[in-house]
DNA sequence: AATGAATGAGCTTTCATTCAT
DNA sequence: TATGAATGAAAGCTCATTCAT
């Protein structure tokens, strides 16, 4: 099971990623990967344990991929209101580019042995960690009264993902600046 | 396909739900739907014409007892803002007790012969414009500018879910009307 | 198993009939010729042990049904080259009314266990039997040869068989003793 | 459902053959057929997409050899009754090893979706008209006088057919001629 | 005696996984 | 090492038969 190719595993899970963003786990076939991916089906096999590990390892790959992204905008940012802004136009649009993400996570915590998804839970924390020390910074600024971070994380993102999904394309490009000003109000103090 | 006992049928459609919201669709085999529901796999065929059947009738059920809920809990509230809290308080309660029910819609939208779906399809708009009249009722109240009822709605729904998701249970008492403060709070004119 | 009402039985038949003549035995369900016969299923269960011996009798009462008739339309005739024409008439009308009867015939003897088709392979030797003597009856006429009664029979059922399911419909009234004719030729002594 | 190795297409095609010819479509599991034919079930289904397709490929292919087997014999012959001969002799033989051919063949006309069996109404077409294209020569002999050569046709191949069914094996040598000579006097001018 | 809902063995078909080449 | 044909366990669905009413 040792990789011997690294660009081919990378091939075989940004095809994974493509099928497995359009249909669920048990839609997708292996003989889809293998003939989209370009290689035969054996050779998946090479690289991935089985489908699961496949899954898995595609889910832990655009996680790291959406934080990478996250940290490198973060840099453009000077105050931690801009960082929401970012963080919600970024995140609309990464969610976009993978629509079931979140089903993704969520299936897998269902359906796939506890030892396997360890890394990905662990990955996650990390994302709402990564969200909840900008809420902290948010707090020390002043004017904001965030006693529970974690939930203001998952109010943020919740209401990011229900928009991403039910609110008719194509957006508005104001939008997200709207969902990230509602939110900033409802974090502030009454002043 | 006729249905002739309606507690029968009931007693499929219960068992479909605990297997549905513990497991995803193709997870789920009739073999154990009808295990669990004490009747033979031939009986299931009688009330539904397949597993597709099956699992529409259940969204459909499930989203039905929900607005049924729902209006029931409203009856007992005066101003919008009860009205928002006890939506929150309630909904909360019924994702808890069907916690994979808007993957179900979503899975269904993605894979399900389209005009399978058309009656849920109709059946959340209901649910959704259920939520944008109390909004405007808010609305009209003054204190508030929700110009876009629906991107409200969907804030509302979303930062619910996703709570419901990812905060850990068992939740103080107060979350919901915590999250409702919120809610209103960002809804509110500056003051 | 003991018949009750007879008439109820000629039902059933009938409509077994008409079913197993358009579809293959296995593409008969019980459901249909419950529903078709307008009894409830259990109730051919309680004339026919099972749908084989359904299937049996129905294959007996339409041969003696042939039989039958084809008695019956020979007092009419006086010469034997008269019941020729007469038995290729009725029998072209018969297999028209039950296209299927000789398929259903063989089917039977492959599929059925043996000791079910004894009275079936007896009263089938009896339709041989008939045509076999009016054949000897031509041959002590004069002027015929015919020295294999039987392969004459089979000749004479043979074709009339083939013509019926081929050639296409709806045919010229003089098509039967034009039939009728060739045959008697081909069995006529050199002149 | 592209087929990769054609001898083991051909070696399931023979299988199902011997399957068929023995019971009826509906008798005849695709697990037997793998098991005799020794390959996995689901080989069967990366040559044949399924039951329906094999069986219609088996006809098919039986009726091609059907029509090689007589091209080739007719090359021996010199008049027309020769061919009328070889065909009777060759044809009683064909039947003999292919019993349930014309039964598989009405079950496709009568159950099987009108597009799969396009092909075999073609071939079967051909094969009626290669028959036809004899009696016509044979008219052009003169001494005959066949005025409907589709009826002949029809006439020669159910004779044999029936033939083949009902009289008794193993067969007088002589047979097959003298069913010749029995047609051939039918359609002989009177002298 | 008649009913028809319930049964479950048995069928076709799919697809993750293996392994000879 | 890469391949993809072969595998066969497992799934959805059907329908002859039974039996409580």
């Amino acid at each position: 099971m040792r990789v011997v190719d690294p660009s081919r595993a990378q091939q075989i899970l940004d095809t994974a990623a493509k099928l497995f963003h359009k249909r669920h786990y048990h839609e997708v076939r292996m003989d889809d990967v293998a003939a989209q991916a370009g290689v035969a089906k054996g050779t998946i096999y090479r690289y991935f344990k089985d489908k699961e590990a496949l899954y898995v390892a595609l889910l832990y790959s655009v996680i790291q991929k959406f934080n990478e992204e996250m940290e490198a905008s973060f840099e453009w940012a000077n105050a931690p209101e801009e960082k929401i802004r970012i963080f919600l136009e970024r995140s609309v649009i990464f969610f976009d580019q993978y629509p079931y993400f979140l089903d993704l996570m969520q299936r897998v915590e269902a359906s796939v042995d506890a030892y396997r998804i360890e890394p990905l839970v662990e990955i996650r924390q990390s994302f709402f960690e990564s969200i909840a020390r900008i809420l902290e910074e948010l707090n020390a600024t002043g004017g904001y009264r965030i006693d529970d971070p974690y939930m203001a994380a998952l109010v943020l993102t919740g209401m990011n993902r229900q928009m991403h999904r039910f609110y008719p394309k194509p957006w508005p490009a104001d939008l997200p600046s709207r969902m990230a000003e509602f939110f900033l109000r409802g974090m502030r103090t009454d002043s």
